[in-house]
DNA sequence: AGTATATAGTTCAGTTCTGAATTATCAATA
DNA sequence: TATTGATAATTCAGAACTGAACTATATACT
């Protein structure tokens, strides 16, 4: 799967058929689409040697960021994005492969505690580089400026979405 | 969810911890999966009152942005960015919803050729102004010179994607 | 104190997606 | 012509994800 050409084709034309059509949104929609799936599958590609997939491998990261790798069922939903049924199963699946300790919480009966063990440290420190390496190169065709306009741009599209 | 707040704090955390860490190319990956939750999760809401799901509206989509509704289903796996097995399913769907015609190619026999019916026509043009609606939300934080800056970096990130 | 509402996390059944294998067909090569 | 290599699409089993319901717990209200 490779260039956007064939999908904006498609677009141009559905412009034509309907003209109050929304091509320069539907466009940056089909853009952020194209590259999820495309940091998704080289991510995945790039993880499976070391037993992980994308989406335990960014629960994973979200909890090393973090001064003591501790965090909440909720917190993780909001900063992996991942819905908190997803949550669970992917902290399951961590806790099977011994990489995530599950405990209660002080205070609130209701919360959970999951932190990472000494192997998942271990494991992540082990990947970084490899990690490290593919960010580097996922966004390599941009320049430093490119990059943190990028940024700020997504991070303004982020805002429209309802919190 | 929300904010990408607790995502980037994360981030910030994580190049405490591994100073080599790539925290801008980090940042932009994790915006782009941000934001496709987000439009997804949208754009299977409001579809869902027309019978259909996001990956079988883009099917149509691209469809629908032909000059006949002709397509074979390796075109939609470039067009539509759905890996060829996900093809086949959508298309078995809609197929089963009335909304797509399957026949054979002429001059290559491997070839299936897959048109919109009446029905799949009929429908797109009732869904179009609540997609256009839609996309034009998505998109409304930005003004039209900052939706170019972004369609022209987000090709340019996937420049750097192989074929 | 009792009741109503909200929250944290999990369960569960169904939906969606994927990689690898497969079959038929086409194109290139000897 | 026969063989080899490539391609189009599908199948299939397993993996991944989701919405809704649920239980336990906390908070707000009377």
């Amino acid at each position: 799967m490779a260039s956007f050409a064939p999908t904006e084709q498609r677009l141009d034309v559905t412009l034509g058929k309907y003209p109050a059509f929304p091509r320069q949104p539907a466009a940056l929609v089909r853009l952020v689409k194209h590259l999820y799936k495309q940091i998704h599958d080289e991510a995945n590609a790039m993880l499976r040697p070391y037993g992980l997939n994308h989406p335990e491998y960014n629960i994973l990261m979200m909890m090393y960021g973090t001064p003591d790798t501790a965090m909440n069922p909720s917190q993780l939903t909001e900063a992996a994005g991942e819905k908190s049924a997803n949550v669970t199963r992917l902290t399951n699946e961590l806790c099977q492969k011994g990489l995530i300790a599950r405990t209660g919480s002080d205070g609130d009966r209701r919360k959970v505690t999951l932190t990472l063990t000494p192997a998942a440290i271990a494991l992540i420190e082990s990947f970084l580089p490899d990690i490290t390496a593919l960010l580097k190169r996922q966004t390599g065709h941009l320049d430093s400026t490119e990059q943190a306009d990028l940024e700020r741009l997504l991070k303004k599209m982020v805002e429209g979405f309802p919190a």
